[in-house]
RNA sequence: UGCCGGAUGGUGUAAUGGUAGCACGACUGACUCUGGAUCAGUCUGUCAAGGUUCGAAUCCUUGUCCGGCAGCCA
């Protein structure tokens, strides 16, 4: 099926379900009668926030299982104490949460709190499950990876006494340089050939604490003399004397990934484990470990795709932290940042992060999407669902000497064009407003259609006005316009039809408000930011504007949870550090400027 | 130079042996009480060379280039 890519007016979840190559596997298994139910997962380890990455990932995995009636877990890949935090896990519930919102919400799985692996009897084997909560009034917590040590445990015990693990008494640089390299020469461990019973005695004392940290290694018993390294008798257990944020603690040896993640997987009945394409040289070791315990279910798959880079931007945790460490933005929710957390408070909505991953597509091929796709679908999104407000940046005063002193009116405008059931409100209008000072150009420029000297504008929704007079401060710069109104201009005067090529915003100075609004631009001036050298050398000193804005009077009014546009400007949310005495909005983006890119060519 | 993957306009992605399409972007123009939106139009592509075939982006061969892999991270 081709790739439907023309969004839909109401988003994502109106459109078609998008085809690529994994949706096509999942199709083909559905089809042959594989499994009962579709199971992915969307396993982040809680060391860090969730980015714009993540949500390409949580948006296939959820998606599918949207779109094949299954179920999407959410399973902490909690298996280094060292570098997790129960602060990530709750980012990761609330960014998850806020990303499926009314569109896959139905198809979280949970499990209800507290609940480990059930011990259960499939073809007369032993065996483990842990199923999703199936009611909603139990209480629900995500899956994790460590609660499921004891039986991650037991299946290193059961490969031990296989003889396809081993206890390795080397240190972390002598299996290093024994691993050899991908273009060389491996050497066996001296401990592979350990019996398995003393591998299975020293296995036992390493999980009751016997010895310190990187003194012992449990080893899957594969083969030093693959081509691929993670086969080369990969380290499935360390010790580490750690204090783990879920299972506290209760043990001293922690599972590596590779064993951990297939089994948890396993556990868990998944079918389709989905993840990026660095894992495919994993995939080995993936299958390795599951076809060498006899487990009596099937099997889960693992399937690799690219993950997202985009530009003029940073997707390493690593980095993303350092940020945050170095106070160089204000925190993993800093609306610069690519996090969802961070994305959310810029004021993007769910719907249009899910647009994106929808348009951008799923394949192995590790390019970088132009941010301009990114905005365009923000600006879709928020063109069609944003309220039209009238707000000042950069005020200049402006005087209609034609007006009385106390001269008040109310015009009506249009809270949104392309939503005509959104309606109308009051704007009040005097004898004094503030314009934007980018309106007003002593000597403009060619195709300049603002205002200027003797020429003439339309105030939005209100008259038509004449600059007579431009008044300067001792220094010479323009404190205040006087002007003339053409007062039969407005709405349904005789004037009122008036062809004027410029129509500007406004607000009036008696009846606006003064609100702070941040103006945010790229994080980074260019385009592959940690492409070589230093990240940071690249970071746009300019990202972060702060302006004392003056606001029409209903913004006053303004919801957390509603997007404005300030008409010309941009689209704009407001910033939880709003105060009763003093908002914040943040803009999310810009209106598309085809005035400034003209500017940019001359 | 070991292994695994990948290569289609500026960017991202379709076409699964049968007209190389879509989106973003760029550029024209129309319209406009948002220089927004909308509408109409234009622009640019199959990594290379051979082969199979009536016919190849697709299959085969050889090559080129790019990414990943040498954590007791995930």
């Amino acid at each position: 099926m081709a790739n439907p890519t023309h969004p839909s007016p109401a988003g994502a979840e109106s459109a078609p379900a998008p085809s690529d190559f994994i949706r096509d596997i999942v199709k083909a298994d559905v089809a042959a009668g594989k499994y009962k139910k579709i199971v992915t997962r969307f396993p982040p380890e809680p060391n860090g926030y969730l980015h714009i990455g993540h949500a390409k990932s949580i948006c296939l995995n959820f998606g599918i299982a949207r779109e094949f009636q299954g179920q999407c877990n959410l399973r902490m890949d909690d298996t280094n104490p060292t570098k997790e935090d129960v602060e990530y896990v709750e980012s990761i519930q609330q960014d998850v949460n806020w990303l499926i919102a009314g569109w896959a919400d139905d198809r979280l799985g949970l499990k209800p709190k507290g609940k480990t692996p059930d011990t259960i009897t499939v073809d007369a084997k032993p065996d483990f499950y842990l199923g999703p909560a199936e009611s909603s009034t139990t209480a629900v917590e995500p899956f994790y990876a460590s609660d499921y040590f004891d039986q991650i445990y037991e299946y290193a015990l059961q490969l031990v006494k296989k003889g396809k693990a081993y206890v390795c008494d080397h240190t972390a640089e002598e299996v290093d340089k024994m691993r050899g390299a991908p273009d060389k020469q491996s050497e066996q461990s001296h401990y592979r050939d350990r019996s398995i019973e003393e591998s299975l005695d020293l296995f036992q004392r390493m999980r009751a604490g016997e010895f310190p940290d990187g003194t012992r290694t449990l080893r899957a018993k594969i083969d030093m003399l693959s081509p691929n390294i993670w086969m080369r008798d990969p380290v499935i257990y360390r010790i580490r004397h750690a204090e783990h944020h879920h299972t506290g603690n209760a043990w001293c040896i922690y599972p590596m990934y590779d064993f951990a993640h297939c089994l948890s997987d396993y556990i868990e009945g998944i079918t389709h484990s989905i993840c990026t394409l660095e894992f495919e040289v994993h995939r080995p070791l993936y299958d390795w470990i599951l076809e060498n315990l006899g487990l009596p279910r099937p099997l889960p798959h693992q399937f690799e795709f690219a993950r997202l880079s985009v530009g003029y931007t940073i997707m390493s945790k690593r980095k993303l932290l350092q940020l945050v460490n170095e106070k160089i933005v204000t925190g993993w929710d800093d609306p610069r940042m690519p996090t969802i957390s961070g994305i959310r408070r810029r004021g993007v909505p769910a719907r249009a992060l899910r647009q994106f991953a929808y348009n951008i597509g799923v394949t192995k091929y590790n390019g970088i999407t132009d941010v301009a796709v990114l905005e365009h679908v923000i600006r879709t999104d928020l063109n069609q669902h944003a309220q039209r407000r009238l707000g000042v940046l950069r005020p200049l005063k402006v005087v209609i000497t034609n007006l009385p002193e106390n001269h008040v009116e109310q015009f009506d405008a249009v809270n949104n064009p392309e939503d005509p059931a959104a309606g109308k409100r009051h704007v009040p209008f005097g004898r004094t407003v503030c314009i934007e000072r980018d309106d007003f150009m002593e000597t403009p420029p060619p195709k300049y259609f603002r205002l200027r000297p003797g020429g003439e504008v339309r105030l939005k929704y209100a008259y038509v006005i004449k600059c007579d007079e431009v008044v300067k401060d001792a220094a010479g710069n323009i404190v205040e316009l006087r002007c003339t109104a053409d007062l039969g201009s407005k709405l349904g005067g005789p004037t009122a039809n008036r062809k004027v090529k410029g129509t500007i915003h406004w607000v009036s100075a008696a009846h606006a408000f003064e609100a702070e609004v941040r103006l945010y631009d790229r994080l980074f001036t260019v385009s592959e930011p940690d492409a070589e050298g230093d990240f940071k050398k690249h970071i746009n000193p300019h990202s972060l504007e702060v302006v004392t804005a003056k606001l029409e009077p209903s913004l006053a009014k303004a919801s957390a949870g509603e997007r404005y546009q300030f008409e010309r400007l941009g689209y704009f949310a407001l910033d939880p550090d709003t105060q009763p005495a003093r908002p914040v909005f943040n803009r999310t983006i810009t209106l598309k400027d085809t005035w400034a890119k003209e500017q940019q060519k001359a």
